[in-house]
DNA sequence: TTGTACGCGTTATCAC
DNA sequence: GTGATAACGCGTACAA
């Protein structure tokens, strides 16, 4: 509950609100004195200016609303860690929520999103409901997704492209000698952008003339204990596997572990490739060889983007993409 | 921007704005065709309700401010997504920040969150800047102080003691025959939480007369990596070293993959607790034993105890303290 | 049950 | 440089 308001700074600098009112936004176009008085009474009084108020009367809300999948996945904590600090930089708060991979959850999301007229709107990857791109085509708001490129974008976009991903990895199992290969993946059947690095992956196994290749779903989500799971059942199917890529780090952790508890050499006996460069990645036993994808470059672009777009010239009018790429890491696992 | 108000639905459907509003907010109040009527504008306009100005009408905004020392920390991740998804069920905003372990950077967090006249604010500890403490006090929003108990907190609390993990943790490793002990952390000169069960285990070391115990810290965030120096460093000042607690399951983690390339036994050689419980602890090798916090539970209790004080009965005033207390989860590693 | 009138705290446009 | 004044879109007595 807001109790001292422009008006009783206004009272005790002797000036009309209006002025303090400018003071606040655009300090040299008041008077020495008048700041001076106004500094002090803002600060004798602990005022706090009301961004609701702000909002309504200028019709635009400092506010950026962030949408991704999941917070607990640690590629979006990172954006959206990131973001957070490069947008508060600017004045800019970050409303955010999580979609949990649904559809429809996300467009729900994007409506009440929608209600704060906020200065911007970042989902994640390119694929929404027709409601979800109508209402926001409808508003005027700057839109950004990111994670995903492939398709045409509704504003803006940053990210990379999954298919390429799967096809480096795929092209990294083939070098190492690699020919039994199979693509293991957790919820690949709500995560987009898991699904696009599988395609990839398989696309470029038949396109090159891989002996075997398949691909093993896990229906949770990517879990440590996912990666043990899909490791027994892709060996059941397939016992003379020798490359092995993962959906994630997570799931490729899960495979290292248990490779190491039955015995089975890694690289010795199987290649393994993961995505993400989590924390883990680098000291794991095997070392782990992944794909980064940049999370935090993401955030910083997005972020740039916005703020351009914003309090930039208008001379960048729409249809802004930025590849931010990604970077295999090899490691002793392959 | 906003184009179509709540004036607009009203035209359309022949009623005044007031009776939108009431319908909206209470369909029951407003007889059976009118509703009708106003359902079917608001669709047909696309109508989406402009919370900014509902909020300065209603000096209340329905925006639940979080503020976590970093969203990259599964811990928090956890409880943050936990409340985002429980207070959106009932309507609730979440606009979330990251101290980054910074009581000045949090007081900053708190004064751009006040300005939005939140409907409760959710801190991370009981540790704050006199300034920041002052401001919560002359806001009259609900304050919720969450994972830690112990000192009285300002209005509300959800966690629970620190220090008792550290007892916990200190007694475990005493009860596995282990004489030589040591707590490795990461940034306890910042993690205050940390220190906590940092202080409790040596307590609990000192109370019962354990023939030797140290502590140490890595400044760094809490890494895989971090656990691989500070097992080194500990083994160089402590050779005979036989229980080991880490401040965070990825410490631990780092710990067992530096003592597999060293060959030291798990937990033959040295006993290994973590705190945590994060996603790959049980399925390591040795599968990690573990304090788990209950992090999703906070976030439960959190929102619980948010949504009970402002849709509720005043009956409950101030002072209310939930202990969601933790557990020691025993596996190989100990 | 429905409508009228006023106010929420700020910004923006003009005159002064 | 400064200060009235009119929105901004909606909630809420209060009256009808």
């Amino acid at each position: 509950m807001q109790r001292v308001t422009m008006m009783d700074v206004a009272k005790l600098a002797r000036v009309s609100p209006s002025t303090v009112s400018l003071y606040l936004r655009k300090p040299d176009a008041v008077s020495q004195e008048a700041g001076k008085q106004i500094e002090r009474s803002v600060r004798e009084l602990g005022y706090v200016p009301n961004l609701v108020a702000g909002g309504l009367a200028a019709a635009s809300s400092r506010v950026v609303s962030i949408i991704v999948p999941s917070i607990r996945n640690a590629f979006f904590a990172e954006t959206v860690s990131t973001l957070q600090t490069e947008l508060a930089a600017d004045g800019f708060q970050v409303i955010q929520g999580n979609s949990e991979y649904g559809p429809d959850h996300e467009e729900a999301l994007v409506r009440t999103a929608l209600s704060w007229a906020p200065a911007a709107i970042i989902l994640t990857g390119l694929s929404h409901t027709g409601q979800t791109r109508r209402m926001l085509a409808a508003s005027s708001a700057p839109v950004v997704e990111m994670w995903e490129l492939g398709a045409e974008p509704i504003d803006m976009a940053v990210g990379f492209s999954h298919a390429e991903v799967g096809i480096t990895t795929a092209r990294h199992l083939i070098l190492k000698g690699r020919r039994k290969l199979c693509f293991v993946g957790a919820r690949l059947q709500e995560d987009r952008r898991a699904a696009q690095r599988a395609d990839g992956f398989m696309q470029h196994c038949r396109d090159t003339g891989v002996n075997k290749f398949e691909m093993l779903n896990y229906p949770g989500p990517a879990s440590v204990e996912a990666g043990t799971i899909l490791l027994n059942q892709i060996r059941q199917r397939m016992p003379d596997l020798d490359g092995l890529a993962c959906s994630n780090d997570l799931v490729a952790l899960g495979v290292l572990f248990e490779c190491q508890r039955q015995g089975i050499a890694v690289p010795g006996q199987i290649s393994v490739v993961g995505f993400g460069d989590l924390d883990f990645s680098g000291s794991c036993i095997p070392s782990l060889t992944t794909v980064r994808p940049f999370g935090d470059l993401i955030g910083r672009e997005v972020a740039r983007l916005i703020i351009d777009r914003i309090t930039g010239d208008m001379s960048d009018a729409l249809g802004h993409v930025v590849d931010t790429g990604h970077a295999l890491i090899e490691r002793s696992s392959s």
